[in-house]
DNA sequence: CTGAAAGCGCTAACAA
DNA sequence: TTGTTAGCGCTTTCAG
């Protein structure tokens, strides 16, 4: 034992933990032992003795795209900074997988859980509430979860705006899956709903569900060609991804974009400024949005300071893939 | 405890690790008590009796290459179903950076670290070592630990001799950063040194290093279109990230690609075959790596198979991007 | 400010 | 096949 090298074994421990409580010489003494001894204390024993694990789970949909790869990179970061670990885990979209997931972390004894979205079986948070674990949803807002997120109906909302702007009349969208996944929904309603408002109602089939593939916006383009009764001069996606899908398909297909077609995206991928024409997009700062939860998170589990609802800012920004219909860009 | 609706603790111990062991209608009575009462056991309990924590730990250098988050996807699902969690760590290509992380990670009593390339501080090796954490090395070759990777000078081989093949003798190169980073430097290495045998090798100033981003590329790119004492006809990068930057720049200053210039990455990103022209790369399969990976590790802990070295195969892709120089595509 | 002692909730011999 | 008995290595009252 390091208390070998200088006194009882309660003394290292605070000397770790509450290094304030311990007098600067004895501190010194137990801290040269460490290092003499290269002593690496057991987290496992500590997380047992004290209930706190210094670690967090975070489940994300995938990390295939990059807008959570980005989210779980600024967390980790700032989590590593506080002394805290990530724990991660991916479910595919799919709410039985999560529930799995997340029993699985829970398991764990981790201090808090970071999940995507609003839309979980009530077994994933059943199992959450009854562990006790301390939960915080990502991506979306919610009035009853401590969330960090962005307002994803005002999202297609001002998609919906700007293109109705340019002069656009009649539009198309295409939408990540709906089902347990309210951010497509939400931005979906938000466009459908403002273009109903502004007297500009989206054709029937001029809608098309897709999964966020790069293959999903293409098909999207195809489909919402070939189904709306009159051809859209603008098309609105439910993320980059689609967008950039939609947009290369577009290409492909000798339309000129953004004269014959317009599209927008949303997320703002760094690959999305550098395509040509670069595309309009609905700016979402994921990496801000991880480091934002990992603050949270950290004042929570080391000052009791239970997270509110945050909403993180959207913007649109106007680049090469949109312009008035039938106009030059 | 469970055992109150039922029998003693160590038959439910039992009962969950080696179900075998019990007979079944006990077995059957502990997992009704199990679900009765909501059950669930405390890992770290668990962790600290028994010394294995069913968890392992991967660093990488960041999670904003696409390359890193589809390995780190792959190798979480397999985990995930070996009933393994993910620890995940990250420092940026700084090694010092790496080894905190590797120390704080190395705290929790992980079963076993995965790094990335073969270049570590000796504090980092030096950490694993007399922790005795066992550790896997991914991306390169490395005859002194345990590996699965690619042959990096090989990459950098095939790069040439395509080009070379192609008919080009003016070549440039957009290289990562080399120091702390084994993969960059072999990837250089194999193709000045091909070039070389082949005798073809590159001017002084056709090289440049830059950082894996789109805006290292097009620096790259104009870096060596202003230092090389004749305009090189082809350009080989050393990842996709590059070479796409090099691209896009390229298709800005207003360079017919492939005919006036052609370019080779390397990781074939999903994006590479979308973007206009296809890029020609050479493809990794990262997530594949991943996978792969899990699989060692979960043999390494369930049936202590140490992994050996083992190699991922590398394969040129010719897509838009390269010609034979001045001719049509 | 520091030491002594009692666990944290489980697993792993060892018995029965 | 199942119960008993020790700890795993730390944190945390509680004394001193």
């Amino acid at each position: 034992m390091a208390k070998l090298a200088g006194v009882s074994m309660a003394t290292v421990s605070r000397a770790l933990s509450s290094p304030s409580l311990v007098r600067e010489d004895t501190l010194q003494r137990v801290r040269q032992a460490i290092d003499a001894l290269g002593y690496v204390p057991d987290a496992s024993a500590r997380t047992l003795a004290s209930g706190r694990s210094r670690t967090v789970a975070a489940v994300v949909p995938t990390l295939d795209n990059a807008i959570f790869s980005h989210a779980i990179q600024g967390m980790q970061q700032v989590l590593a900074a506080g002394g805290y670990q990530l724990l991660l885990g991916s479910h595919n979209y799919d709410p039985d997988t999560e529930t799995d997931v997340v029993r699985a972390l829970s398991e764990r004894a981790v201090d808090a859980m970071v999940l995507v979205g609003a839309d979980h079986a009530p077994d994933t948070l059943a199992l959450l509430r009854q562990s006790g674990t301390r939960t915080i949803l990502t991506w979306s807002l919610s009035s009853q979860y401590p969330c960090i997120g962005f307002d994803n109906f005002e999202i297609g909302a001002q998609a919906a705006r700007h293109l109705y702007d340019l002069g656009h009349r009649r539009l198309g969208m295409i939408s990540g899956i709906g089902a347990h996944n309210d951010r497509a929904r939400l931005r979906t309603e938000g466009f459908l709903g403002t273009l109903r408002a502004l007297r500009a109602p989206l054709a029937p089939g001029a809608v098309c569900e897709q999964p966020y593939t790069f293959a999903g916006g293409r098909a999207g383009l195809r489909a919402v060609l070939a189904q709306a009764p009159a051809t859209p001069t603008a098309i609105f996606c439910g993320n980059d991804v689609l967008a950039l899908g939609c947009l290369f398909e577009a290409t492909a297909m000798g339309l000129d974009v953004p004269r014959q077609l317009s599209i927008v995206g949303c997320d703002d991928l760094p690959i999305s400024a550098e395509v040509t024409p670069a595309l309009t997009t609905i700016a979402l700062e994921s990496s801000e949005l991880g480091r934002q939860t990992a603050l949270a998170l950290l004042r929570w589990l080391q000052d009791g300071i239970e997270p509110g609802r945050m909403e993180m800012p959207v913007a649109l920004v106007q680049r090469g893939t949109t312009a008035p219909p039938g106009e030059p860009g």
